[in-house]
DNA sequence: TTGACAATAGACCGACTGGTCTATAGAGTC
DNA sequence: GACTCTATAGACCAGTCGGTCTATTGTCAA
């Protein structure tokens, strides 16, 4: 999820750039970190008309911004996914384009999902279900194709869930850290992992597989 | 804020308090997200008592509070380790304890070190060398047991790192959602593989494991 | 031209921010 | 009692916050 940020374009609206300030900030400071007068330089608008645009507010901005993060995540997902027939290699190139993200910006953005997930409170009700149904989106994208590689439905999404856990995860990690360590060892024990998950449930479909073993795993049956 | 709430227990000092008040903080609305004076409400305490006991401020108090949650996490581990001999079982139970206090706090309280982690820039260098020093010493012990149940040291950082991953990513997930189906779901997803990994990290001490088979996966070599 | 309406522009506001400063209280020492 | 030093207490400040409000501009229709 490298985004669009980059280059605002000219020929992008005000209200696109103001989406555009908003997710660059996200990303590098949180919510309550940016103050909107430093939003709307960067974006180069009055403060008329983010209220224009956005009659919330900054709240709204928020979650437009969620949005459009969102959509391009899940965009940039299915691109991947089309192109490798392997999930597996697919999983590997998405944590990979993540992390260089990160280490282009000097280890300074992270995902905005995350951020505004763990600032935000329960009452800022719009920005929470925003969060909560981007991240559903993804989960459901990735437990479809876990799913069409051979996993039953519940470990897909059990599975689907951690993938996006060791996504955001090791951002956080790769980013504190000020290298991409963190990152490149979690994206490399996923994908192992994953790798091996798919080959025991292959292996596995005739009769039960050893996951049911340990008390702990029983838990995936929901 | 119901915060520090549980039990300030009258005994702590007001340095105690100031620290048990900015972690409550910390976890539900991030660094950006309180304010001096509230946060001094909940710590009943004046102004200037902070500003002794922290003459860096804000800054600083965080630190400190940082420091104290990363004890209490490692020390919680250990435990955990001590007890289960498996550890896996150890593994369960440390993801179901952080699931056990998300749900308690009505899906309010995640973890501070993840929620200052993305919202502090490259600049605040105090706060991201005690979280970068906090993950990691996490990270070391995981690995070192991991190592101990017999992987080899490279493969047990590495799954060490999406352990921690995997903790975090899956209380984002679970807080903005409201409940903790994902959570439950990535931690099955990850004590399942990580047994299955032992499993084949056991089995492929004397031939190379089946891990080096993909592309992706060859950069766990470092 | 006139009217209507979306968009742009920025002055302005009360509330609150993190932080400084001085005053006081208590404990220990001589 | 006088002195010292730590700890408590809160008034106070400049700066910034998110947000409101009133122009002004641009564009299309009639």
């Amino acid at each position: 999820m490298t985004t669009k940020a980059p280059t605002p374009s000219p020929t992008h609206t005000t209200r696109d750039r103001l989406i555009s300030a908003m997710l660059g900030a996200l990303r590098t400071r949180g919510y309550h970190g940016v103050g909107l007068n430093e939003l709307l330089a960067t974006a180069g608008a009055p403060k008329g008309v983010l209220y224009h645009h956005f009659p919330g507010g900054k709240a709204e901005l928020a979650v437009a911004a969620i949005n459009a993060v969102v959509a391009h995540l899940c965009a940039d997902l299915d691109k991947l996914l089309a192109r490798d027939a392997d999930p597996v290699l697919a999983l590997g190139a998405w944590m990979a384009s993540a992390q260089k993200g990160l280490e282009k910006s000097g280890f300074d953005k992270g995902c905005p999902l995350a951020t505004v997930a763990l600032e935000s409170t329960s009452e800022d009700e719009a920005i929470r279900l925003a969060l909560a149904e981007g991240f559903e989106a993804i989960r459901a994208r990735l437990a479809t194709v876990l799913q069409r590689a051979g996993m039953k439905a519940a470990a897909a999404r059990a599975c689907a869930a951690l993938i996006v856990s060791a996504y955001e995860g090791a951002l956080i990690q790769a980013r504190v850290a000020g290298n991409s360590q963190p990152m490149r060892d979690a994206s490399a024990a996923l994908v192992a992992m994953v790798q091996l998950s798919l080959l025991d449930s292959a292996k596995g479909s005739t009769k039960d597989s050893p996951k049911a073993s340990t008390k702990a795993s029983a838990k995936s049956t929901r």
